[in-house]
DNA sequence: AACGTTGAAATAGTTC
DNA sequence: GAACTATTTCAACGTT
């Protein structure tokens, strides 16, 4: 960063302000959420049962991805394998 | 657990969708302030003296500087002191 | 912490000097995982795979652990619905 | 996926098991720091100000000045200068 | 060798 | 105030 208060600096003020409005809108919407979570507290819901649902219903996706992720990485590693003779009758009694 | 206890039933799941929306316009948020950080990175700022510099901008200055005077204190406990930077009148006000 | 440099100081000296020799070992043997990583790697193994696996063997039970509490979770959660006419009704549908 | 190609997986077995003893310590020596700070803590000391004396004493003496000045720079250059420690001296020694 | 990506560690905030 | 959760930060790894 050449250029102390000049054209760098300025452009520094640019990015640092920008995340800072954005941060600010991050904070409102995690106030929201807050906010939810009362009322619906207030309703009689109990809310570790609402975060534990909602923790279930986002990690679903995910861990079928890494399910998939992790059969690919197995699969790959079966494929080493079975470049190998002793790997390819292991193959063979996997795949029987 | 669909629907048990009708209205009810229904009411939650009103809240947890909502909160699942406001989840997804933070994480956009977040992502889009991960963007701006590599946009400033790409400009040469170093981002991570660019987080420590927000950082410092949101703190309460009064919490600051006491952290600070008492970290000079811990150091100079330790023997440590050579080159903190309030230096040795912090350590003297908080000893008073 | 009154009496800096004092017997407090000293404490804190144990302390903290404690605090860095664990963290010393800790450092060291994350370097010994390092250099078995680097020994399978040359002995053929993909560390890809080996990461992996050892991954899932160690999600397995906390998998479970987390699976556990959902349901205890959810179950309360019928538990306090069936207090209510509704939801009786629910609860019985649901087991039958 | 166990036993395939006979010795092979045999050595990685080995492999994984070792690398899981060694992580197994290094998670119960972070236990004993986890506890010493509860210690220090209990004996009156503030374990935030602790872990910046102790990240303190471990970083490059050089590095963590230069990192200082240039933070000092960027918040000369966002007009928020008011209170930061090494003043404007590191300022003008950068910028020269 | 720098870059983004991922996983672990630390910190902050919230609830009981 | 103690435990838990969530967020943020830091370090390692493979990748290009």
């Amino acid at each position: 960063m050449p250029d102390i208060g000049g054209i760098a600096g300025e452009q520094l003020r640019q990015y640092v302000e920008l995340i800072e409005r954005l941060e600010e809108e991050k904070a409102a919407i995690a106030g929201d959420i807050k906010e939810v979570f009362a009322e619906a507290k207030a309703a009689g819901f109990d809310t570790k049962v609402m975060r534990a649902a909602i923790k279930h219903r986002k990690a679903d996706p995910a861990t079928r991805d890494e399910q998939a992720a992790l059969l690919a990485v197995y699969l790959q590693a079966l494929g080493d394998y079975a470049s190998t003779p002793l790997g390819q009758a292991a193959v063979d009694r996997v795949a029987a």
